[in-house]
DNA sequence: ATGAACACTTTGATTATTCAAAATAAATAT
DNA sequence: ATATTTATTTTGAATAATCAAAGTGTTCAT
């Protein structure tokens, strides 16, 4: 049965979750990562984690990592979709900034109900993607899979639409809003330079803007 | 500086408040009633309200009770503001029933910032009180105190308006609903039977209907 | 007054979550 | 191979919040 409902394990399983994602392949997540996404110290992470493989959550090998059972990832996706339909009301209906509604649904969605959820999400029109252009898990069946690259691996010349930020930091977004490297943009490279460790893009007649290797690569674009 | 913004200070404070308003008179809360009304063991609350006290939010007087301070207050009114916004904005743009926002808002009083709650609010018009009648304390300033009496102790023939609904179980509230015992509503008594223990109304042509004192105790009403 | 009743407080434990620091294992470098 | 570094786990302890049950003070009725 499990405290599946506490804050605590919603955010270990979530932030599991999510590093499965993206150094994915099937191995295990060293639970220093973890830790770290969590915000808590590597000891901490490993108790935590013990208990919650043996609430049947995770898969745990120690020295090697964690991963999700299906019953873990069922709860991940129910948070992270919590989480992601908050923060599309407190943009398009609350009218927050993109950059500052991630905090807020940190908190938010560990307090929101299953049938405010559904009200939300009904008021929202049912959205498939946040404001950041990360997929909203549907209430029942898979998560939807969208084919995207980072930015950092276009090359020079081609023409991309902006997918989905992958960093929440207030300041990421900030600066990804004031150069409009905003979901569904269109953009056009540049230049990719990895000497320079720079990738410069265009959008329409702006002035070209040019960003870091680390930033681009988390700006997930898709093919115009 | 004290853990004033734990879920847990914010209940006892909260509670204690709304205890101090019912059986008034500068008189301290007994620690019982305390527990009964934030759901723990009389042990409990004792400890809490120590330490409260230890940090300036309570005045304790052993096996007397407890009186919240002005800084304690002042939290207990934050607390009360964030849930009555919440239940006013999750009946009137999720439309969920009054009669289960209460619930909801025990929990996301907790979880809502002060920037969502100022757009909340601005969203409702800035409203003065909450879907039950209960006024919501402005963000700074004294709360405003409307004069109203419970129903029970109206006179046959008076003409008076629903105010307010002091009582947020479900049930109760399910019921006020169903006889149009809601705010603002205009209601004529047609018999106070204090040896039948009920009393009787009419809203409008309505078939008349008959309450017990105990209900009709929970129900402030104002003079036309 | 005198002893029940009742309310409140104390005590001793428990659960959840966390940290710091010591211990251990694995990976890396020389 | 051996030593060093780095990552992970263990251990011991702390904090917040709670309960059950024993203890104590008050009040009330006789």
């Amino acid at each position: 049965m499990a405290r599946t409902q506490t804050t605590t394990a919603q955010n270990y399983l979530k932030e599991l979750y999510q590093l499965q994602q993206r150094s994915d392949g099937h191995a295990p997540v060293p639970l220093g990562q973890l830790a770290d996404s969590v915000g808590v110290t590597p000891g901490t992470a490993t108790t935590m984690v013990k208990r919650f493989a043996g609430d049947g959550l995770m898969r745990y090998t120690p020295r090697r990592g964690a991963r999700l059972t299906p019953k873990g990832e069922k709860v991940a996706l129910g948070v992270l979709r919590r989480h992601r339909i908050v923060e599309t009301f407190l943009v398009q209906h609350l009218g927050l900034d993109w950059s500052e509604v991630h905090e807020e649904a940190e908190v938010l969605e560990h307090a929101v109900s299953e049938k405010v959820l559904d009200r939300l999400d009904a008021l929202l029109g049912h959205p498939t993607t946040d404001p950041h252009g990360s997929p909203i898990p549907p209430a029942h069946g898979k998560m939807q899979r969208v084919a995207m690259r980072p930015l950092s691996r276009c090359k020079a010349g081609q023409r991309v639409t902006i997918g989905r930020l992958l960093d929440t930091a207030p300041g990421f977004l900030k600066l990804a809003e004031t150069l409009g490297l905003v979901p569904d943009t269109q953009v056009r490279i540049v230049e990719v330079n990895e000497d320079a460790d720079a990738v410069t893009v265009r959008i329409g007649r702006r002035k070209p803007a040019t960003l870091g290797l680390a930033a681009a690569d988390k700006i997930m674009v898709s093919n115009d």
